[in-house]
DNA sequence: TTATTCATGACAGAAGTTGTCAGTCATTGT
DNA sequence: ACAATGACTGACAACTTCTGTCATGAATAA
């Protein structure tokens, strides 16, 4: 959404005193036209946006411009509480017990049915210990991966993909994202594959061209996950 | 613009109990159906909207759901930027996308003094690729390190330890932490050594009995930090 | 039951957003 | 004076989103 981009240019102009409007832009991944135009939308919202020309120039907000009251979505907070449990699945990272603290605050002050929503599809994802050294070698994960999984996953859709497998097949299926296993750097779909009938994990960086099916999926109790939790000697997220 | 009858509409809905969605109707000068369209994308942006079908129901906002992120503190902020950070070093993770969105929201709401107090503390962060893969064998890192760095980090004061190089010999050391580099789920102190008096990038599992010296350091310009950045093929937090 | 009120889906038309391109104006350094 | 840089503006087509209308359902109170 447009707001969302407003929010995070606020935020770089308020971390550094100036910017070219083409850095901006590339930051944000838009053209530098949009910049511009967002920033006459900023000025026209009540901030103090300053610009030189020339050599040496660049676009400044002063520092003592109106404040913005936001919210966090749904969404954000899972994105949140995901990072957090990937960055703790490493040992003793400075500052990471402090990040428990901010969740506790961020999820205390949650509406009670928010919340709830939020522990559903926490329960659905685990945290294994970080992968072994030979992953490090391993393909990429298509970048299209991470955004339709985030959808089949939290939406309950069926999932298609082509997969190959250690042997080098390459196979259609399609499957029922029930969960998802983190083990830094890489990542499981936990699966129900309706092709074999059986449960599967699917590895992030062997899945191509996946796509959303309209047909849903009714999400399991949690007997596929129990399963697999000892197993990759992971842990709920909470 | 719609993001203004947003604004317009929670005025609103604060400003009485109830409200029955003809009349905000009315007051917006829309049509009833986009007032229930924005009651919902006022849902998903995390505002309880609750609502009573039937006469003498109506629309209400739970007063409960209005400012999340005011009490966070600095040190909450810093841990979650952290941590989304290095989750990010992790290649097309689901969801981490979205935590983006949801730190510029909360940096979006810091007070400007934090914002500025936080952006200092950032740029002395950097965060590398994750570490190579024979680096999972070494030793673990002394559970008192973190806690300990955090605060000389943060409060600039100086840090002893011990300290063990590749070659087994074990030194006692005394140095100012500058800076901290991750590269997951591996960490190194940037620091100036005050013994030999130069730049050195301390392992942290490497590092035994730290220790919070009385004596505080100036924090030097970024040069150390930008030494390193090239050379880790490391970017700062933000 | 009936009237009221929120809720959702579909669809066409209205409105807004974006990137590209062409060009202006201000500033800096040579 | 001149070239280079960089903020700004306007116009237009492609695209996306929003809006109103209509139909329908579901919950609630009298």
């Amino acid at each position: 959404m447009m707001a969302d981009r407003h929010d995070e240019l606020l935020r770089l102009l308020r971390s550094r005193a100036d910017w070219r409007a083409e850095e901006l832009a590339e930051r944000l991944e838009v053209s530098t036209r949009t910049i511009l135009r967002d920033l006459n939308r900023l000025r026209d919202r009540g901030f103090e946006v300053s610009a030189m020309s020339g050599p040496g120039g660049g676009v400044h907000l002063e520092p003592s411009s109106v404040m913005v009251t936001s919210q966090l979505a749904g969404d954000d907070v899972v994105a949140l509480v995901l990072s957090v449990a990937i960055a703790q699945s490493m040992p003793w990272m400075p500052f990471a017990s402090g990040a428990n603290d901010a969740l506790a605050k961020i999820e205390a002050s949650l509406p009670f049915g928010r919340a709830r929503q939020l522990q559903d599809l926490m329960m659905r994802i685990l945290i294994g210990k970080p992968s072994s050294a030979s992953m490090r070698r391993e393909g990429r994960i298509d970048p299209l991966l991470a955004r339709v999984f985030e959808t089949a996953f939290s939406q309950q859709h069926l999932l298609g993909f082509g997969y190959h497998d250690r042997q080098g097949n390459r196979t259609q299926r399609v499957a029922e994202p029930h969960g998802l296993l983190v083990r830094a750097p890489m990542w499981y779909v936990i699966a129900w594959d309706t092709n074999a009938d059986e449960q599967r994990l699917f590895r992030a960086d062997r899945i191509s061209s996946p796509h959303i099916l309209a047909d849903q999926f009714v999400p399991r109790p949690h007997e596929l996950l129990r399963d697999i939790a000892p197993d990759a000697s992971a842990h709920f997220v909470r």
